[in-house]
DNA sequence: CTAAACCTTCCAGCCAACTGTAGAGTCAAC
DNA sequence: GTTGACTCTACAGTTGGCTGGAAGGTTTAG
């Protein structure tokens, strides 16, 4: 009979879809508990299936697992971290901003090149590899 | 009286603001061609300050060193790769759109959870971490 | 002639988030 | 009691494009 239910890693990893590795390896990050049995097995309450869900969809946010680790720690010193989140959050979205905006400025140069080749073909210059690179100019 | 100037990997490296180590890099990798001397120096001729920035170009259009040398070599067959490049440039055009659409609609996401927060708080459930995050449902 | 500045090879490390392997111990079912 | 499924640690490997260091040989400026 037992009273509290023990979850081995396997358990946890089934019950998350989270592999047994990972799970090791997020605890080596303190991200994740464990309670050690005499025989030297990681023991798991069922929280801690909430806590990698938890981890699992904080990634899905694009937060990094170091993120994570903060937010977690915030959690342990007894507040809740949303106020934390927020900030992080609006960094992600800011980060997201600017990496759209270069993406697409990128891609717009790409398609410059590829439009100034179908129309008229670069004479190759004595030299050249590929004329459609060579014209291209380097700012940095 | 040198008839043909050879270059030392060091004034390649000044040249074209590549790091000597980088070009070694590249010699492993087949992009790039040395001379050795008696001394086991690497010597270069002046066209490979220009084909080094061709590589250089290239890896601002978003080539992969591994796309540059496929480029290298058919321009090696005796080809001018224009073709070929557009192709990869074709490619690299709609990964760019995805990756774009990919982070429009995850920034979406994010600022939607941001604004959720923003407007109401949500409750804290009991043995939530942080309901923010909480909230998130996971499709994958 | 000597010291600095080059050059060589080989190997390790970096970033993130893992995965995979070896070798050994443990547990559960039949 | 034995087979197979599970667990442990520890370390190597993955991806890309490098950088840095050690330990040695060469060249060049003064």
């Amino acid at each position: 009979m037992a009273i509290a239910v023990q979850l081995k890693i396997g358990d946890v990893a089934k019950q998350t879809g989270v592999a047994v590795g990972a799970l090791r390896y997020y605890e080596s990050l303190g991200l994740l508990n464990s309670k050690r049995g005499d025989n030297g097995y990681r023991y798991y309450s069922p929280e801690a299936v909430h806590q990698v869900q938890f981890i699992k969809k904080a990634q899905a946010l694009g937060f990094s697992l170091e993120d994570i680790g903060e937010v977690l720690t915030v959690h342990q010193r007894g507040n809740v971290p949303c106020e934390f989140v927020q900030s992080l959050l609006q960094d992600k979205i800011r980060q997201l901003e600017i990496q759209i905006q270069q993406m697409t400025a990128f891609k717009a140069d790409l398609e410059i090149y590829r439009d100034r080749w179908a129309e008229s073909q670069p004479r190759p210059q004595p030299g050249d590899i590929c004329p459609l690179i060579e014209t291209v100019s380097l700012t940095a």
